[in-house]
DNA sequence: CGTCACATTGATGCCTCTCAAAGCTTGTGG
DNA sequence: CCACAAGCTTTGAGAGGCATCAATGTGACG
């Protein structure tokens, strides 16, 4: 964001950055470390919505909203930079290329999240699991989880449990081998 | 959108506008009827995205994508209104405060996608109806479903069997009032 | 070396999916 | 006006799989 005043913040791992029904400062990116946007069922349990990882802008729905939907919770250690929202949006108004850059970002998190949606709505745990890594997978059929296999678990929308299962059935069927934390796909 | 040409075409109840995987043509306004974006599944499953009613705007995504990622399905009988994709490119670019707007309206899908993954998260049919009725009531906790009980079921991500069991459960727990197809919200 | 969180495996129960069958509603054609 | 067909609605029975609770192993870090 060239030209763009914007100040920097830490945030310690399991530390909120912003909790659903605050008002809203503007929008953020991830420095170093990892954020993740979790919405709270009623029962209580965290719905990942999206994770941030180093160099990526978030909260941009914010920018059209009084208050956030989510809580935004780092997952580790964290630098963010913080993008007042005045400024932004007068930013964004002046120049429509960048505007429609940001508009592009934002198709691509629509993307994302019916591909999460899509991912959801398939109840076998083996099934899901092998779906999320055909397509996030490298060309080669490789994937590591950035972070615990307790927080892919919950990405994945499985209780951690059920994860390691799923990866063990996988593994003796010989659909997928595990190195350590790499995933390879084996495809038929 | 004024000035933009467009065409509109019919679309019987069943039929598909576009498939995943097809060239992008542009978006679309429905006129008249109901259209739902659907994604499938590996297993063949169809996972509701969206549902664009009478006024609604819908595929916007796809403006910034050279192809559709969902199958558009008309639920009855549709007019369509068609903006061509380079036209409302160019429209957008001249115009800030349209763009602006466009904008706007991809952040309300956004919450509008987050919503219904939240909902998803829900395992137990009748918390989910009961969540989902609780987002879409009016303030008197009243809202019926738009088309068949068998449609809403999809929606939800519960098969119709599921869906009946768990809005009989519900009245006779008496959280809920039926009327013919008006659904009240009693609460506590 | 002790603590703490993650990783892994076991046993149990509940709930949704699946398959099946029977009312009910709507529309169509004779 | 009635008979039939087709699709929605509803309820039943059975099975499989994930959540839950529980216990143990393992790794990192102070």
């Amino acid at each position: 964001m060239g030209g763009l005043a914007a100040t920097t913040l830490r945030l310690a791992a399991g530390a909120a950055l912003f909790r659903q029904g605050a008002r809203t400062l503007g929008l953020f990116r991830v420095l170093s470390g990892r954020v993740r946007l979790v919405r709270l069922t009623p029962g209580g349990t965290e719905v990942p919505m999206h994770t941030a990882v180093a160099g990526e802008l978030f909260a941009e729905a914010s920018i059209f909203s009084a208050h956030y939907h989510c809580d935004a919770i780092a997952l580790q250690d964290c630098e963010i930079l913080v993008y007042p929202k005045a400024e932004l949006t007068r930013h964004l108004l002046e120049k429509p290329e960048m505007l429609w850059a940001f508009t592009a970002e934002m198709a691509r998190r629509t993307q994302d999240l019916r591909t999460r949606l899509e991912v959801r709505q398939i109840r076998a745990a083996p099934d899901r699991v092998l779906q999320f890594l055909r397509l996030r997978c490298d060309a080669d059929g490789n994937w590591s989880p950035p972070g615990t296999l307790k927080q892919w678990a919950q990405e994945l929308g499985l209780t951690h449990e059920a994860l390691y299962r799923a990866l063990a059935t996988l593994e003796r069927e010989g659909k997928i081998q595990r190195a350590d934390r790499l995933l390879r796909l084996v495809t038929p």
